[in-house]
DNA sequence: ACCCAGAATGAATGAATGTTCATTCTTGAT
DNA sequence: ATCAAGAATGAACATTCATTCATTCTGGGT
């Protein structure tokens, strides 16, 4: 309490607080990693520089290659980030031990996918700015590919489960999965490029409605 | 036929000819936008500069600033076109006289999403490396947004006729259309980020079983 | 109280890139 | 054949950016 004005500057974590803070390693690549997916929601991936994410994270730049080795390794971390925190997430509700009933189980994953607040708008941002240039970059479509592939899997069987409960009939899980993969992509789309066209709740409600044509019984 | 050197050298358009061309000012703006695209699909947005578009372009650096006041204006005019040839193509399907039965005409719109060669895939990336970078760029999303509108509005005018002469129940034209547009952008993502797991054909049969559940006196 | 491993800093460096413009060349009109 | 209009060129310039590294600072162990 003596020396006032360094508890004030020491309490706030990005104010104009001169003094140097050490930090574990994964720490510093977490925050690295954020203040990133910040940058490019705002400025778009092409425009992001080394000196805008260090400035976003409160940090100086040369930390940025202390902790990744280089620009391209900070953006290909950033992009497994992102992947694996949406797909994880989307897994977890699918394995759902959490929701008995399938019906619930859905409703819960459209509302992974569609929900949330400005946070969820950030991440798409990031998420396509990744897959624009995945045609050109195979790094970046081996990340994407890999946990896409296991979470289009659980989606696959939770569809075939719900398949077998309803007795549906002459419906394909796989090409079903394929199609609500697509069509949550596509929203997501809308939702970043044509946010005017396309209110939140609109998307949700053309994905509830592709889900009821499918599984009647499981929908309301 | 006297200078044999020369005669060779300019029939081809992209050989090592050393001698100027002058032409007129539409053309050599083409060329360049042309250019621009390859460069895109093949090394990604953010890694194109106006060196690599006018050397593929067979031309002088210069040259690009004297047809576009800048690089933006290129990429922007880029996009505008891209946009105005994807969403045109799709508009002129749709309203078309030249396909009476309207079951037809959902099959040639199909064909023209979905279908094509290597070209299509060119364009496909071009469209989502803008994409990327639309939620940065109001300019991006201005372009895309007023040509999305009015292929929109075709597509749901086309999904109403089709629900009239089908006498269709409980399926909302707007609705509808909404869906079936962000399954084909769904699609075309696949397609470009994970094309080992989505073949082209599994692609089509997705889209056309949509259509087939909602309208199936139309879709066979 | 002291020390030092290694975390953090940021000025300096060199490479890359967008843009300019003085100059050269082409073409169609005269 | 000559000429002017303007299309095309590319070396030069100024800027921006990723990366480096000599130096400073911190905090836990002794």
């Amino acid at each position: 309490m003596a020396d006032a004005s360094s508890a004030v500057t020491e309490a706030l974590p990005e104010a104009g607080s001169k003094r140097r803070q050490i930090r574990p390693k994964a720490e510093r690549r977490q925050q690295l990693i954020d203040a990133t997916i910040r940058c490019i929601a705002q400025h778009g991936l092409s425009a992001v520089t080394m000196q805008m994410v260090t400035r976003e994270a409160g940090l100086s730049v040369g930390i940025a290659n202390l902790h990744f080795e280089s620009k391209d390794n900070l953006l290909k971390e950033t992009l497994r980030f992102v992947a694996e925190e949406y797909h994880g997430g989307q897994i977890d509700i699918m394995e759902g031990g959490d929701i008995p009933d399938l019906g619930e189980r859905l409703d819960a994953l459209l509302d992974f996918q569609l929900g949330r607040g400005v946070t969820q708008r950030q991440k798409m941002s990031v998420w396509f700015a990744y897959y624009g240039e995945a045609g050109a970059r195979p790094v970046y479509q081996k990340i994407v590919s890999t946990v896409d592939r296991l979470a289009a899997q659980k989606l696959e069987a939770l569809f075939t489960d719900i398949i077998r409960e309803g007795d549906y009939h002459g419906v394909d899980a796989r090409e079903l999965a394929t199609g609500y993969s697509a069509l949550i992509d596509g929203l997501h789309l809308g939702l970043l490029v044509t946010p005017r066209e396309l209110s939140k709740r609109r998307a949700r409600a053309v994905a509830r409605e592709f889900l009821r044509r499918a599984f009647p019984q499981h929908i309301h």
